[in-house]
RNA sequence: GGAUUCUUAGCUCAGUUGGUUAGAGCACCUGCCUUACAAGCAGGGGGUCAUAGGUUCGAGUCCUAUAGAGUCCACCA
């Protein structure tokens, strides 16, 4: 027997143990099922997971369990990301807190400790998904860096290396100067900052005129090889084509004229740093100016500044600089400003733009390729919500060549080799003189691979026929772009196919406030916490069903409280039916009951509906519908109905049948406690409910006839009470129903149904009445004035609903338009207003 | 600057292809220890659906404009 309150922490103890042994979590490949498969978004190696990797894990179950239950052969797929500058950071942090310095501890004996870091981490992550309650399929487990995807991944670069694809070019690139990599667009965090423009003195040579060139890297000048204006500047027509003096160098660079230079902007002239900026880079490239690269790769000054100035920060040197310019006079003006300064994601320190030979992607072809495909309905990826289609839509139509080589050693090394100006690419070492790549690939290189090259691509593995391209893809929108959308362009070049069927994106979760949860502000749950207090069960039901997806969701502690009441009203409704069919052992639907037929008619299109909001992936719409068929109709009624037939083994076996597909129902959102008490039941059809099918419609069971009357009668137990509870009258009530058919109303009724009293005792009555039933309620009391303003107001409002549906009857519009059955449902029921209002004027006379 | 989404009860969110008095949870108010559940039960108050137009017999839902918020991209000399 139940205990009389849920315990969360007992329920939840050594279930994931059993269900893991018995293998339920494993796809079967030589099963003749339907395949369903989904693959987890690797999380990072770097940390723990947090209430993000909650979220999306809670949906991705519900989907996976649900699609099990329906006979589905389901595989879904775990694993990790090697997460390369980011375990890489961590890694070199912790060394250095050992007094270790990367460099010196050499290349190999780096990896080790990054293959250390990634066991422990691996293993933390492991206890946690089960402490989450996902089924994954642990025997198909991968991990970014393995060998099969390395193979993999050497694969994709030298076939794209040999279409032209891939290439090698000096660019501007986004220079990291802490970790000393390059690193992508999206690895680059944009801050405000207090910073200023600096006017400096650029002047004109033999001459004492000067352009005022307005900067806000004044120390980036050593790398300054041209003045630019615009073409239309009337102000700098007579500098065109000369040569202004650079400050503290004292050499010439030319005024030329661009079209980078926005008249509006600043001062109109612009200093052009090629080497350091990425639009001067643009600007150097069309008149074919000089680069010089003026920092080390830590941002300090090098060998091309002046002796005075080698080996500063950038900060000192700014420092330096002005002061210089001050004392020569060159400076014209600090004007503050506040903008936004590029950071990098990782190390957070201030991005340097800088010319480097790096690997890049060609995107035109890709990008191309996959706006075709979302074209086609049967070829294309769904997203859920849609409207995510339109946001990759715009990235993939303006979007730049993909920059993946960084500067580390925790990663998939390049697989080029390069001996003199020579370079090769392919599998193995050319030969003992050549040298291979330093670098290794972005991240997301081998994560863009990972529907495919985890079922063993290229391969042409019995998985990888049977699990790909895979049924769904569940992740945050703020990957869409670094990840989501790399997997579809790979996927279509590489296997000719999307990755996925269906994308499920869902959103952020925020504080309760709607911020972002950060470690600065200390506003960040831990959904460990969470599941300590209240289980894992609410956290997952709750994640699931508070809000549409795509929309963030702000947590909020008071709705995991809530959802806890919610499982322990399912326990205690669980409890009860468990007491009341100990005895039962086979289900006999003979002699059913109205109240038997209407919570059947109600549970069939409850599931019917699940059904389809399951399948569309829409688990708040279930989460409230089944939440007040479980609260309202089952508990609310059917139970307290049942309590007045409970030696029917009919009644028994309602409650059983619809407490079991209650319970399947809700398994995906909340297997534990569902499963504890699906064990407790007398009739089941398998040793687990994970394993157990899910309900379907049942059109036998529908009794639109008999529920209806129920309904009513519900209906009319509300009007009943409330008006009770209004008018004050509980303990002098007496009441007469005009139809005795229904003296076997229950609850309140029912208690009073011996106390028919004759209608001509005069005292005050009140009428309820609902489609079917109409009643008078007498109470022996005077009538005070709050019941006189009720009355008054009753008759108000019925006069008014009277008025607007005979309005609304009367407009031909309406009537040759909407559809015939509310048609009709609006002259029923103002007929029945008519007679309502009618009775009480008679009885007011 | 460009794109895009959003604005519904005190708070957090639903609201299907337009169907006519807009729903839920939490919070609030009132009354109840009724034998599954007081972490509960019963009842209640609370919204001109951001604003202004338009289409329609009918608009929270479709169109246009305005205001505000978010997100992404670009720029930021």
């Amino acid at each position: 027997m139940l205990e009389t309150k849920y315990n969360h922490l007992k329920v939840e103890e050594g279930k994931y143990e059993i269900w893991k042994e018995k293998g339920y979590f494993k796809c079967d490949p030589d099963s003749n099922k339907t395949p369903y498969s989904i693959v987890l978004p690797p999380p990072n190696v770097t940390g723990v997971l947090h209430i993000g990797h909650a979220y999306d894990v809670a949906i991705q179950d519900a989907i996976i369990r649900y699609k099990r239950m329906k006979g589905f052969d389901t595989l879904w797929l775990p694993g990790m990301d090697h997460a390369a500058i980011a375990t890489e950071a961590k890694v070199v942090k912790r060394l250095k807190d050992k007094g270790i310095n990367k460099y010196e501890y050499g290349r190999e004996k780096f990896i080790d400790a990054c293959w250390d870091w990634t066991h422990e981490h691996g293993d933390i992550i492991r206890k946690q998904w089960a402490a989450l309650g996902i089924s994954l399929d642990y025997s198909k487990e991968r991990f970014t860096l393995d060998d099969g995807i390395a193979k993999a991944v050497k694969k994709v670069f030298i076939d794209y290396y040999n279409k032209g694809i891939i290439y090698r070019g000096e660019k501007i690139i986004n220079w990291d100067p802490q970790a000393q990599t390059s690193l992508s667009n999206e690895e680059v965090e944009y801050f405000e900052e207090k910073s200023a423009f600096y006017h400096i003195k650029y002047i004109l040579e033999g001459s004492d005129k000067y352009i005022d060139v307005a900067t806000t890297r004044p120390e980036t000048l050593f790398g300054d090889t041209a003045v630019a204006v615009n073409e239309k500047d009337e102000r700098y027509k007579d500098f065109v084509g000369k040569n202004v003096i650079l400050p503290l160098v004292n050499k010439p660079i030319p005024v030329i004229t661009d079209e980078h230079a926005d008249m509006e902007k600043g001062t109109g002239a612009v200093k052009i740093t090629p080497a350091h900026d990425p639009n001067d880079f643009e600007v150097g490239n069309r008149h074919n100016l000089e680069r010089i690269v003026i920092l080390n790769d830590d941002a300090t000054m090098n060998e091309n500044v002046p002796k005075k100035y080698q080996g500063m920060t950038r900060e000192d040197a700014r420092e330096e600089v002005i002061k210089d310019l001050k004392e020569l006079g060159l400076l014209l003006q600090i004007e503050p400003l506040v903008h936004e300064v590029g950071h990098s994601e990782r190390t957070g320190v201030m991005v340097e733009p800088m010319v480097k030979k790096q690997w890049f992607v060609d995107m035109k072809g890709l990008s191309n390729n996959l706006l075709e495909i979302q074209k086609d309905k049967d070829e294309k990826v769904n997203f859920v919500p849609k409207k995510f289609e339109n946001t990759l839509k715009a990235w993939m139509t303006d979007c730049h060549d993909w920059c993946i080589s960084r500067q580390l050693w925790w990663g998939h090394r390049i697989p080029a080799y390069y001996k003199d100006d020579e370079i090769y690419v392919g599998e193995e070492k050319p030969g003992d003189d050549w040298v291979q790549d330093e670098d290794v690939l972005d991240t997301w290189f081998s994560s863009a691979l990972w529907p495919f090259a985890t079922l063993g691509w290229p391969d042409k593995t019995k998985d990888l026929e049977k699990y790909f391209p895979n049924d769904c893809l569940v992740t945050g929108y703020d990957i869409i772009f670094f990840w989501v959308s790399r997997m579809m362009f790979q996927s279509e070049e590489l296997t000719d196919v999307r990755p996925f069927k269906d994308c499920v994106i869902h959103g952020l979760v925020r504080d309760k406030e709607g911020r972002k949860m950060s470690k600065s502000l200390g506003n960040g749950i831990d959904p460990f916490d969470m599941i300590e207090k209240y289980g894992t069960d609410a956290l997952r039901y709750y994640l699931n069903t508070d809000c549409a997806f795509g929309t963030d969701l702000r947590f909020d502690e008071t709705k995991m409280s809530s959802t806890w009441n919610y499982i322990n009203k399912l326990w205690n409704a669980s409890r009860f039916v468990l007491m009341n069919i100990e005895d039962l052992k086979e289900y006999t639907f003979d002699n059913l009951t109205n109240e038997d037929k209407w919570i059947l008619t109600k549970y069939e299109n409850i599931v019917k509906s699940s059904i389809k909001h399951m399948d569309k992936y829409e688990f708040n719409i279930f989460g409230s519908e089944t939440y007040s068929f479980v609260y309202d109709d089952f508990c609310s009624s059917y139970i307290e109905f049942a309590k007045f037939n409970s030696n029917s083994n009919t009644t028994k076996s309602v409650l059983c049948y619809v407490l079991t597909g209650i319970l399947k129902l809700l398994h995906p959102f909340m297997p534990f406690v569902t499963e504890e008490i699906y064990g407790m039941l007398p009739i089941k059809d398998s040793e687990s409910i994970m394993i157990s099918t899910y309900p379907e419609y049942n059109k036998e069971c529908i009794f639109n006839e008999e529920a209806k009357i129920i309904e009513d009668q519900i209906n009319f137990i509300k009007k009943f009470r409330n008006i009770k509870t209004e008018n004050n009258i509980s303990k002098d009530l007496k009441i007469k129903f005009e139809d005795s058919i229904y003296n076997k109303l229950v609850i309140d009724v029912l208690r009073l149904n011996d106390n028919l009293i004759n209608e001509e005792l005069d005292i005050k009555s009140y009428n309820v009445s609902s489609d079917l039933i109409k009643a008078t309620i007498y109470y022996e009391k005077e009538e005070s004035e709050t019941d006189k303003e009720n009355r008054l107001k009753q008759i108000e409002n019925l006069k008014n609903s009277i008025s607007r549906r005979e309005k609304l009857l009367s407009n031909p519009g309406y009537v040759n338009n909407a559809p015939a059955n509310l048609v009709e449902e609006e002259k029923r029921k103002l007929e029945n207003e008519k007679l309502s209002l009618e009775e009480i004027l008679k009885k007011l006379n």
